[in-house]
DNA sequence: CTGGGCACGTA
DNA sequence: CGTACGTGCCCAGG
């Protein structure tokens, strides 16, 4: 029988683990209306919703002591004789939390005399015996005993509480040294002083395996205790009758007369009104909510909607007086269509909406108005959704966190989402571009300055409850308000007119992917690697040994101290070993290792790039990527997971990758669309300088043509060099590029670049005096603007080190032209997704790459398509100078490129 | 196991 | 001593 059909039976020792969970949580923090303590059911009782969850158990028990008393402490007083007194705010949880198993249709487990372990026992080996699978949750050592191939045990770690270690026989092995039926001889040596027990002297864990590991058992280590020498083997022939003492008090017994099996623990449905009646006398309210989510995915009937009651105390989930956190209202079908109408006023008023997930299943959505909530638990295809899904598929307008990725995750669920009126993801990231994004938690932190319990959910018993999706949507309700009030006119037109408009259309693109030929990758691949191998070892031959080429640290080692090159630039960890120091010591001191190492280089990168993409194709042999709406500071969008927009496009090898991404099966062709030169237009736009504006308007070669005013030669007398020089010239001023610069980038003179800049400002003086004035409006204002309006700010500008100063120069400089070209290709994207979606165009937007558009053709589309990119990239912005567009079509990236 | 540093691919 | 990114690897810290 293979695991995936066996049942799995769970059997969890109840007083040990609450015992734990007790000392786990703070007793403060859970009390209900009576003053009843209820900590050690809360973390119980979480601990078991999360194994539910995550082991599927089909048989279920929890086994408790009846009392302190049984067998073993008449055979032997002592035992456990070192617990005192049970903390009084423990007193009383235990018959709760029986009453709250029983509300879940949770058999309990007793028997007279017997203990907890002695049950958990006897179930376990019966289930392993019968085919189940077994999991026993114990917080004693001496649980180890029953681990066997079916058996596994989980076990809270050392400090007791948050997870719930898997130990099976090999971790046992890998812990101990020894098998696990082994475990007690080991403890009956060495003691347990929490049972009472005390052991031999002088032996701890490592003499007992090593005597078990040699011997075999206890009872063979006592026959041959004569041979073993000094103090230890003294002291164990003294004190043996504690070892056979302990051995017998530690043995569990697996044959204990129990009124069920295994097989009549069968998980039956939990009783809903029963369950919220014992959890609203504990005051569980997001526990009810998971519970009742458990229910709806086991079928439970009655979930029709009776409401929490009201005087339930939220006190606790405050964070701050003055704030009022609404109360959560778990409900579905009518009464949730009933609240929706209210709360959206007809769908005129936004709500806050929330999807909460598991990996990538939706189990829930919150729903929040400013003063009411609702938690809907998510069972696909079960109850009635028919109001939810009309309100989510309606204009009705919702405000989300990171919408894009909500967007998603419904439509894989079959949930239509429109209406999205803000993202406070994207609200935040306008307002402050830079740095890492803040999730939910860190943007109340930091605008809201309220701290929200963030669950760790790796806990199996969470020191903090998880919030409520429903509660987590009144808080994006709140930020909504915040950043609004925080952000100036122009950042929220972008963000309505730009940012959120482009969700769908992204949120589109990442999901129809783009078709890949995986076995091209793949030959590529074994050729690249085949590549690779030969040129290390080349390369090792060379110096007469292998070195990792990889590192950085050993290639300095024989570079500078074995070949003893020239040192070349510094960094952090000494010497750089880059590809333009390789270069430069290739031509002072000409080795072959320097070849041979570039090209390892080479071939290894891009093997590493084909296997990242190799990694990303999914089961419908298309590459998703991630958009990252708000991973830069200037206005793009960054791709991850994998990255498609750095595939390489300069080398041959590099393009043979691209001519893998290809048009899927039902399409004709790629169509590529790219802006030529538009960081140029933008500066000419912005500088207004005359000459520019000529050059662009007048449709020549750009370089040729400012080329020809800065050598003051005819247009057609333009050479390659000086058409190379000043290209790199113009594209470098964007960046802020020096003289300096640009003489390393060129390999000229320091004064040939100053003059070439000179000459260069001398003809087009108007971008001279632009980009001096960005810096300084930037100074004075704290940020740039791009066409649009969106802003960046900079601090630095003022800063008296001159590093950091500059550093923010350069920035701010290109801030604008790189923004504003961001915004164009956007706005561009989506009227192109508009006008593909008017025209009911099968044609689909595949990739953006900053200046780039891919596009997957339908049969007989082409034309129709090429006139929309055409138009709508053309006019994405009225600037001085015209936007030049390129198209190109092939059956692949590549050659669809021009 | 995480994070910094390096190296390198793109616009 | 040119802007903006993401990824993989090494290595040192833990």
């Amino acid at each position: 029988m293979s695991d995936i059909e066996k049942p799995t039976l769970m059997v969890i020792d109840g007083h040990s683990l609450a015992f734990r969970a007790f000392y786990a949580l703070p007793v403060d923090s859970f009390m209900n209306r009576d003053g009843q303590h209820t900590n050690a059911i809360h973390g119980f009782i979480a601990m078991l919703i999360n194994l539910l969850a995550k082991e599927k158990p089909t048989h279920l028990a929890v086994a408790f002591d009846i009392s302190r008393y049984s067998f073993r402490t008449r055979e032997y007083p002592e035992y456990k004789g070192t617990r005192g007194e049970t903390p009084p705010e423990f007193i009383g949880q235990i018959p709760l939390l029986e009453e709250a198993l029983a509300a879940m249709n949770i058999t309990t487990v007793t028997k007279e005399d017997y203990e907890a372990d002695d049950i958990l026992a006897t179930l376990a080996h019966e289930g392993s015996q019968q085919g189940f699978n077994v999991f026993v949750v114990s917080g004693d050592r001496d649980a180890i005993q029953m681990i066997n191939d079916n058996v596994t045990l989980l076990y809270p770690n050392a400090r007791g509480v948050s997870e719930l270690k898997r130990y099976d026989r090999d971790t046992v092995f890998e812990r101990y040294g020894i098998e696990p039926h082994q475990y007690p001889d080991i403890a009956a040596l060495v003691g347990e002083s929490s049972d009472n027990l005390i052991g031999i002297d002088k032996v701890g864990e490592k003499t007992a395996v090593k005597w078990i590991t040699q011997y075999g058992s206890l009872s063979a280590v006592l026959e041959h205790a004569g041979e073993i020498k000094g103090v230890v083997g003294e002291k164990l022939r003294e004190q043996s009758d504690r070892a056979i003492r302990n051995r017998k008090l530690n043995h569990l017994l697996t044959n204990v007369e129990l009124p069920c099996g295994p097989a009549d623990l069968e998980r039956r449905p939990i009783n809903v009104p029963a369950v919220r009646e014992v959890f609203d006398k504990l005051q569980f309210r997001t526990l009810l909510d998971r519970v009742l989510k458990i229910a709806a995915a086991e079928g439970a009937e009655d979930l029709d909607g009776s409401v929490l009651d009201k005087s339930v105390d939220v006190a606790e989930l405050e964070p701050e007086p003055g704030t009022s956190v609404p109360v959560v209202r778990t409900m579905v079908d009518e009464e949730l269509g009933r609240w929706l109408e209210t709360a959206s006023a007809k769908g005129t008023v936004p709500l806050g909406l929330r999807v909460e997930t598991t990996g990538a299943l939706v189990t829930g959505l919150g729903i929040a108005s400013a003063t009411d909530s609702a938690f809907v638990p998510w069972a696909a295809g079960r109850p009635d959704y028919t109001a939810l899904q009309a309100w989510l598929a309606s204009d009705s307008p919702k405000l989300l966190h990171h919408s894009k990725r909500d967007l998603k995750i419904l439509k894989s669920v079959g949930l239509e989402l429109n209406g999205i009126a803000f993202d406070t993801s994207l609200a935040s990231w306008l307002l402050k571009p830079s740095g890492k994004a803040d999730d939910l938690a860190g943007q109340v932190y930091t605008h809201l300055a309220e701290t929200l319990p963030q669950a760790d959910p790796n806990q199996l018993v969470p020191d903090v409850e998880a919030l409520s999706p429903a509660t987590e949507a009144w808080y994006v309700l709140r930020l909504a308000e915040y950043l609004t009030e925080k952000l100036d006119t122009g950042s929220l037109r972008v963000l309505e007119e730009i940012e959120l408009p482009l969700v769908p259309v992204l949120a589109e693109m990442e999901t129809t992917g783009i078709a890949v030929n995986g076995e091209a990758l793949a030959a590529l691949n074994v050729s690249l690697t085949e590549t690779a191998a030969d040129l290390a070892t080349r390369a090792y031959a060379e110096i007469g040994h292998e070195v990792n080429l990889g590192s950085p640290k050993q290639l300095q080692q024989v570079l500078f101290e074995e070949l003893n090159m020239p040192k070349t630039r510094a960094n952090k960890t000494g010497f750089s070993t880059d590809a333009a120091s390789l270069a430069d010591l290739q031509d002072s001191h000409p080795h072959p290792f320097l070849g041979l190492l570039l090209q390892h280089r080479d071939a290894t990168k891009l093997k590493q790039i084909i296997e990242t993409l190799e990694r990303g194709i999914g089961a419908d042999g298309r590459i998703h990527t991630t958009y990252d709406q708000t991973g830069t500071s200037t206005g793009r969008i960054s791709s991850n997971d994998p990255n498609l927009q750095n595939i390489p496009v300069k080398t041959a090898i590099g393009r043979e990758i691209r001519a893998a991404l290809e048009r899927g099966p039902e399409y004709t062709t790629l169509l590529t669309a790219d802006y030529s030169q538009i960081e140029m237009r933008i500066m000419a736009h912005l500088s207004g300088d005359e000459g520019l504006i000529t050059a662009f308007n007048e449709g020549e070669d750009l370089h040729r043509f400012v080329g020809a005013r800065i050598f003051g030669v005819a247009t057609e007398d333009v050479t390659a060099t000086m058409r190379t020089k000043v290209k790199a010239m113009s594209y470098g001023l964007a960046y802020g590029l020096s003289a300096f610069g640009l003489s390393k980038q060129l390999r000229i003179g320091t004064a040939e670049a100053k003059q070439l800049m000179a000459d260069y400002f001398a003809r087009f003086g108007a971008v001279r005096e632009y980009l001096r004035n960005v810096v300084e409006q930037a100074r004075t204002d704290g940020y740039t603007e791009t066409i649009y309006g969106r802003r960046r700010p900079f601090g630095d500008l003022t800063s008296s080190n001159r590093v950091l100063r500059e550093n923010a120069e350069r920035a701010a400089l290109n801030a604008p032209i790189q923004g504003s070209a961001a915004d164009i290709l956007k706005v561009a994207m989506i009227n192109i997704a508009g006008d593909l979606a008017r025209e009911h165009l099968a044609s689909r937007m595949l990739m953006q790459v900053h200046d780039e558009l891919v596009f997957e053709v339908a049969a007989g589309e082409e034309e129709a398509l090429t006139r929309i990119v055409r138009d709508r990239m053309g006019s994405a912005a009225d600037l001085r100078v015209p936007l030049s567009v390129q198209v190109g079509v092939g059956a692949n990236w590549d050659q669809a490129a021009h």
